[in-house]
RNA sequence: GGGCGGUUAGCUCAGUUGGUUUAGAGCGCCUGCCUUACAAGCAGGAGGUCACUGGUUCGAAUCCAGUACCGCCCACCA
């Protein structure tokens, strides 16, 4: 095949990695092979997540990539094991947010509004825009490697998928579920439509509070109220005070002069006024506050509205009318002190309610919107998280998804945009084409008479996302092929996402699934950290500290951008993310890239090399090596299980890095000038390949590209859908392994000797190990590994034996029992050596005291397990050993 | 006002059901190496009373209680 030879491109003149060749070519490998896609009709288990759907406006994030790295990881893992594995990709409408940006770019363009272009006209350049623009987030997310079925990518208004949303509104009215309601909703004064609670953060500003005098009707003096919005008082229609306050109790009933407009209203009494705040007297605005609302409905209050639409103050506020809030409320403030009627003004910490999305504050408004009764909705999505058949990974998430549904409120979906779901409402009109009201409404998705129109406002964004597990499968058509879509990949396996929008979308998603298909839409809840700058702020256009993926993915490769993510990514930890964290993956994959080079010059091309030799056939280092794989798999497995890739890809780098390439291939490693071996070339060929395939789900580029260069592959044979490595614990031996692991350790102790004296690491010198006894095959193996100390510790005369006497001139190495002599003839530092010796004998000394100490004390040896027991014996004998040997050596320096 | 998270090496962070942890990694630092896989590297090294106080336990970075600081979420006190 032509890509082939791009994609096998040999590190030739430079030595370091180059990812951007080998991206570019197996992603489009992967998808000519069709290897994305998932077909139920292989009958395999199936895997599915869901794509959180990113906005049509929307740009590759950070966070993107590391939901995203998750997601193709453990898809990657899933198809490897077997699986059937979906991951559904989608984008969504973003109603506002789309609506923003394209009415931004038409003002810029044009130089008009949207009223300007009209709706229908608007509606038709979004769907241009999005036609044009829409899809680009899902183009940079094949940057990224996703290995999505991007065949089934869906778009919240698709057709079906509109048909769904609609579906589901009818449904839920005809179950009395979805009412029209005349209520206080919070308004975005920017974005000129009504939000749900969950659009609304509430943000601690300076303010103040301003103490007021409302003089009493009968001219007897006058009541002092306090107020965080003295521009509201406009609409008053009422001052509520304590009934149990006693220097109020005589006003009860009577009425006080609203001051500026010279309203009588009443003095009503109620419990919820708090009698030490401010000055005990309470304004009850029902037409602008939600608990004066709540008042206002116990004492039959009249609702006024004095702030419209664009949050100016209205007719009703008389000489203020066509001011902003704000200006109102700083000429109110004058006026009264002007009047004599402002009491004091003190600095008030106040919570201000402000737009999610635009920032602006909400004001609420008295108005007739959508709403759904969500307490109905949220029982069963409650009892699929309490009765374990949904997971959250963390489970401390399991609280904040309790609390909200347990406090639920309900809905406001309808919006006053234009773009977005349609609400499936008509109402008739009168002889002049206008909505008559007096007539009432019909529900229904297609138009029910001629004549009738359809609601103007659509619905909440969310209202379609909650639909997402189900609605991109299908529902709720009915055809056989649908349908049986539908069946098999819902529910979906584990949803990956962030916590900021659990309730906006999580928590949703589980009512609807419930309710709709009787179902959870998935089973565990994998929830990430955000990922912030480098100083633990969010990232932000205005704040100019975001990282943008694409440019990381260009400087650092893919591979290197998902590796560190997947790393970073701890317990649903947030990440505090600087650039330079990249350069942990990019060496990593440079190190996998060139690591190859040591055996794979000697393969010859086309040949398949396999392993000849069973395990005990073996070379030590070899035994060793496999032990540590077979040892690792086992880990790794259990780790996915938990999601905890973190981890899981830490040991395949420690294995890869620590084991493979810092060992067990300086080992094989032939000398200058020699081949390989055809075994040990089929054991290097085999462990790497193991390797690569581990890697995978979180490295694919590179691993795809290396898979081809190991062996000659028939078409199709991909390490994608390779099948992923079981761990053998045939093939483990943890003794060959503790065998190995002592020549390491002294190995490492001579090249410290080598280090501590000056030799230089290349300089070939003799060794003595002396044991303690008899040791059965130690010695033998020992002295048949010679060749190991010679390569990597220059040892080109090795003596083992027991009894060994200790070298004139020589350092030492205590390594539990055993001594390891190193003669240096005349640059032995007899000073330094006592001074190294003393040190290691304290310490050890004081390990030791703590050993005893615990195996003096009878609870812990009748208590503790007996293994525990039994380990801090051998503790105690090894360190013993290794305290006689340190003080004998330290005496022989006299 | 409630709830949750964090506090571990100079920096950024791992650390699973309490015991093979004499607490690890990456970066940074010190020493020596361009040793034909890799200087994006190799070898060696320094560096931590695991925020604080108490408790449970034979045994605590890990469990419990409290304290301090940092961050987040929720809540109608004007």
């Amino acid at each position: 095949m032509e890509t082939q030879a791009t994609k096998q491109a040999e590190p030739g003149a430079s030595k370091a990695y180059d990812p951007s060749e080998i991206e570019r070519a197996w992603y489009q490998y992967w998808q000519d092979n069709g290897f994305f896609r998932a077909d139920r009709a292989t009958g395999k288990k199936p895997h599915t997540i869901m794509m959180p759907p990113p906005n049509v406006t929307g740009a590759l994030h950070m966070g993107h990539a590391l939901q995203d790295t998750i997601q193709d990881a453990l898809t990657r893992i899933r198809r490897m094991q077997g699986r059937e594995a979906l991951w559904m990709p989608g984008k969504d409408h973003a109603g506002i947010a789309t609506q923003n940006v394209v009415e931004r770019t038409i003002k810029k363009q044009e130089g008009l509004s949207r009223h300007d272009v009209g709706r229908e006209a608007f509606i038709d350049r979004v769907w241009e825009w999005v036609d044009e623009y829409g899809g680009r987030i899902l183009q940079q997310k094949r940057r990224l490697g996703d290995s999505c079925d991007w065949d089934r990518e869906r778009f919240t208004m698709d057709e079906r998928y509109v048909h769904a949303v609609q579906r589901v509104f009818v449904q839920l009215y005809e179950e009395g579920l979805i009412y029209r309601g005349h209520y206080l909703v919070n308004w975005c004064p920017v974005d000129h439509t009504a939000l749900s609670d969950e659009e609304v953060d509430n943000v601690e500003r300076d303010g103040h509070l301003w103490y007021i005098k409302y003089p009493l009707a009968d001219d007897s003096g006058h009541l002092t109220i306090a107020t965080t919005r003295p521009e509201t008082m406009l609409g008053d229609t009422a001052v509520a005070v304590h009934p149990d306050d006693e220097r109020y109790k005589h006003l009860i009933g009577k009425n006080a002069i609203l001051p500026l407009l010279n309203r009588e209203i009443p003095i009503i009494a109620d419990e919820y006024v708090k009698m030490e705040f401010g000055a005990g007297a309470l304004k009850i605005t029902p037409g602008h506050d939600k608990n004066d609302y709540e008042i206002g409905k116990r004492h039959d209050l009249e609702v006024l509205s004095v702030i419209s639409t664009d949050a100016t103050i209205n007719e009703e506020g008389g000489p203020y009318a066509g001011l902003d809030r704000f200006d109102a409320r700083e000429k109110i403030v004058e006026d009264l002190e002007a009047l004599g009627l402002l009491e004091k003004t003190e600095p008030y910490k106040v919570s201000v309610p402000i737009s999610h999305r635009s920032k602006a504050v909400i004001e609420p408004l008295l108005s007739r919107q959508w709403f759904v009764e969500m307490k109905p909705l949220a029982e069963p999505a409650l009892e699929a998280v309490r009765d374990g058949r949904i997971r959250f990974f963390p489970k401390r998430w399991e609280n904040e998804y309790f609390r909200w549904l347990e406090n639920i409120r309900d809905w406001c979906i309808s919006r006053q945009l234009w773009w977005g779901h349609r609400i499936p409402v008509w109402y008739y009109t009168d002889e002049n084409g206008e909505i008559d009201e007096a007539r009432g409404f019909v529900v229904s998705i297609e138009q029910p008479e001629p004549g009738m129109v359809q609601d103007n406002d659509v619905l909440d964004t969310w209202f379609s996302s909650w639909l997402f597990p189900f609605a991109t499968l299908g529902w709720p058509e009915k055809d056989d092929n649908t349908q049986r879509d539908l069946d098999y990949f819902h529910p979906t396996d584990v949803l990956v996402s962030g916590y900021d929008i659990l309730f906006f979308w999580i928590a949703r998603m589980i009512m609807a699934s419930m309710h709709f298909m009787g179902e959870i839409p998935y089973r565990d809840i994998f929830i990430t950290g955000m990922i912030k700058d480098k100083l633990g702020r969010w990232m932000s256009k205005s704040l100019g500290n975001g990282i943008d993926p694409l440019e990381m993915i260009e400087q650092y490769g893919a591979d290197a951008v998902r590796f560190s993510l997947t790393v970073l990514c701890a317990q649903g930890q947030d990440i505090k993310l600087d650039p330079s964290r990249f350069e942990m993956g990019r060496n990593f994959a440079n190190k996998i890239w060139n690591a190859f080079n040591v055996f794979g010059r000697f393969v010859e091309p086309g040949k398949d090399y396999r392993r000849r030799r069973s395990f005990d056939e073996l070379e030590l280092v070899e035994q060793w090596m496999l032990t540590r794989l077979n040892r690792t798999i086992e880990a790794v497995d259990a780790d996915i299980e938990r999601y905890r890739l973190n981890e899981a890809l830490t040991k395949i780098y420690t294995l890869f890095w620590g084991d493979y390439c810092d060992w067990y291939l300086e080992l094989i490693k032939p000398p200058y000038g020699e081949t390989m071996d055809e075994d040990t070339l089929a054991l290097a060929v085999e462990l790497y390949e193991t390797m690569v395939q581990l890697l995978h789900p979180f490295m694919p580029f590179i691993t795809e590209a290396l898979w081809h260069r190991l062996r000659p592959r028939a078409d199709g044979e991909a390490c994608i859908v390779s099948a992923w490595p079981a761990a053998n614990t045939a093939e483990a031996n943890d003794r060959a392994a503790a065998t190995f692991s002592l020549m390491q350790e002294m190995i490492s102790g001579i090249r410290n000797v080598k280090s501590r004296y000056g030799v230089a690491p290349g300089k070939e010198i003799a060794a003595t190990i002396n044991l303690p006894r008899e040791t059965d095959g130690l010695e033998a193996a020992l002295q048949e590994h010679a060749p190991y100390f010679a390569r990597l510790a220059r040892v080109a005369d090795l003596t083992v034996g027991s009894g060994q006497p200790k070298p004139a001139a020589s350092a030492s190495v205590v390594i539990r029992e055993h001594e390891v002599f190193v003669p240096l003839s005349g640059m032995v530092d007899l000073d330094h050596e006592r001074e190294r010796l003393s040190k290691e004998i304290k310490q050890k000394e004081k390990f030791l005291v703590g050993v005893q100490r615990k195996l003096q004390n009878e609870q812990f040896v009748s208590r503790a397990p007996a293994e525990v027991v039994e380990r801090e014996r051998q503790k105690e004998r090894d360190a013993t050993a290794e305290l006689r040997r340190l003080r004998a050596n330290l005496e022989d320096l006299g």
